[in-house]
DNA sequence: TTGTACGCGTTATCAT
DNA sequence: ATGATAACGCGTACAA
């Protein structure tokens, strides 16, 4: 005999057929969705099923199938809210479509792998990817398991791996202009890491339109994503040169950061002092002590993109279906960070 | 035959056998961790199985075992950057131990139901829940999945669901203590909803510790655990009566929001008009514009005894081993928004 | 409409 | 140490 326990079971379609007096398949036929049974039938199924408390067990069907409806989301870093809101927005949509969500979350690169391996084996029909700092060597892992991968505003690439991402370049020279017809003279920038693609892309933009505006090239702060490391960089700016009149940040957190070390630090108002502008559109850009603009991603439209190239990808036959890049415009919020004359 | 893809399928042991020129059990073998191979075998497999990127399947293993190594994770608003953390806390630690984390997002309670059908049909060995809102209907439906359940913070019960939560009661005697120690004469309680247990326990051991200091019940505040909640609560109150000289609030959140709109609609300083007490020490809690005064729940240590439960729980053979509470100590982190003499 | 039989990919047992 | 085999629970083709 195989090793299982030996004490209870799970109930079975068999101990629903049994107790029902017809057979396994029709027990089958009756939780179908297309399975063709009697009323009579029918009734008898759902009465014993009901008295022995069966739920169906979907597992053996993945085997059946190939398929186990399951797909893996892969998140870095649910401390910076915007990627919290996608998961929230991701697990809600997949559920929809009627698929699970395996959750896999990576603290560094050497967790991956393993989470990865684990992924494969659960046979998850494809993956999606938020992860904020994309790698090559993340892009080998995740195409290794030889499913479809959508990434979530990171530039990985492979035959397998597709990409969605909020018009980053576009929003860096919307900046750029917003922050240009404020009258600002000395504007700097905050990067995230270098990893972070879609932050090296803003920062890109901001500086051509500033380019383009007859602006110096803004100063280089280079943050780490986080509210601390916002706060940090513009610290030791403030340290060492006269504070920017005109600051982009790479994202909210580190924005939230850069303004109360401004304020605290520098003794500088907003906007009066320096004008700032964030992205992601979190929650607390929202809130009143820091107000501030900042682009909107659009995350719903975002999700929505994913799922319509995860479908598209599940729908045919396995096999490669990657390379598409699905751009999705921004949205600029204006707050009291860029008011005029503030 | 059975009506399953006939173009590509994954590659099985069955393939790596043949191709090693070895049985499937040795292949079989070769991968689980205590299997005995002998080196030249392992060398064979491994080599046929790396040339055909085989994975082994967990599918079968878990019709085998009837255990499938996935835990049900049931959040519910990530918005809450305190449930942000802890589902990622959660999902750091059960894939340590080797669960994976199958997650359930649940807006409203209509969409429980569906959901934890979900689960079952994947065969979870077990669910945690992060619900900040425990109704007995909930409860109810978790319970008929006849797994282990662990609830985070919320006090659900049921012969299979066992609490973790921290120690509400104690964390409100202490709030109280700390405003009555700064002088607090007109102190306010700013509850969450009325279904959020935890809420309605902090109130209680604030309310009880006031009267024992021989200060007045606390005005309350009704918010729905949220920024805005808060916000619309303090204006609310403003409106029609004079400023509290204290505030406790059900979370963090909701705190933010109370500190905004108490500097904002009523121009108030904080601490010096007003001493402000939050619960959960979310990151936002320690940004310089808020240096919010707060509750650590020790998230970690939550984490941990949960992990103990559930360990405990898949060790025994199946039934129910809930009905117990563990109740953690909870780390007041002193800010500025109780500063002596602000 | 209903029942029988088979197979999905793996693990555990048994015999070699 | 290795190979053959049964079994897990379900969906489906086929026969009735």
């Amino acid at each position: 005999m195989t090793g299982r326990r030996p004490t209870i079971r799970p109930v079975s379609s068999v101990d629903v057929a049994k107790l029902a007096g017809v057979s396994q398949s029709a027990v089958s036929r009756t939780f179908s969705p297309d399975g063709s049974v009697s009323a009579a039938t029918r009734e008898k199924v759902l009465a014993a099923a009901a008295a022995l408390g069966y739920r169906p067990n979907r597992i053996p069907a993945i085997m059946l199938s190939g398929r186990s409806h399951m797909v893996g989301v892969v998140v870095g870093g649910l401390d910076n809210p915007f990627y919290a809101t996608v998961l929230d927005r991701f697990a809600v949509a997949l559920r929809e479509i009627g698929l699970q969500v395996l959750l896999v979350q990576v603290a560094d690169s050497v967790a991956l792998d393993d989470a990865l391996d684990q992924l494969a084996g659960y046979r998850v029909d494809a993956a999606v990817t938020a992860l904020a700092v994309g790698t090559q060597r993340a892009a080998d892992a995740l195409s290794a398991l030889r499913i479809p991968i959508i990434c979530f505003n990171s530039r990985l690439t492979s035959p397998w791996i597709s990409t969605v991402q909020s018009d980053n370049r576009t929003a860096g020279r919307d900046a750029a202009d917003l922050l240009a017809d404020r009258g600002v003279r000395r504007p700097a920038w905050m990067a995230g890491p270098r990893a972070n693609a879609a932050s090296q892309e803003r920062g890109r933009g901001f500086a051509e339109r500033l380019a383009a505006r007859g602006l110096p090239s803004p100063t280089l702060l280079r943050g780490d994503d986080t509210y601390q490391g916002g706060q940090d960089a513009v610290r030791r700016l403030l340290s060492t040169s006269p504070p920017p009149d005109g600051l982009f940040c790479g994202n909210d957190l580190m924005a939230c950061g850069a303004i109360d070390a401004l304020r605290q630090a520098g003794g500088l108002s907003i906007p009066r002092d320096v004008r700032v502008v964030g992205y992601d559109d979190i929650p607390q850009a929202s809130w009143q002590s820091y107000d501030l603009t900042s682009f909107d991603q659009q995350v719903e439209r975002m999700v929505a993109a994913t799922l319509d190239l995860l479908a598209g990808a599940l729908a045919g036959p396995p096999g490669p279906t990657g390379g598409r890049t699905v751009r999705i415009p921004v949205r600029l919020v204006p707050r009291g960070s860029t008011r005029q004359g503030g």
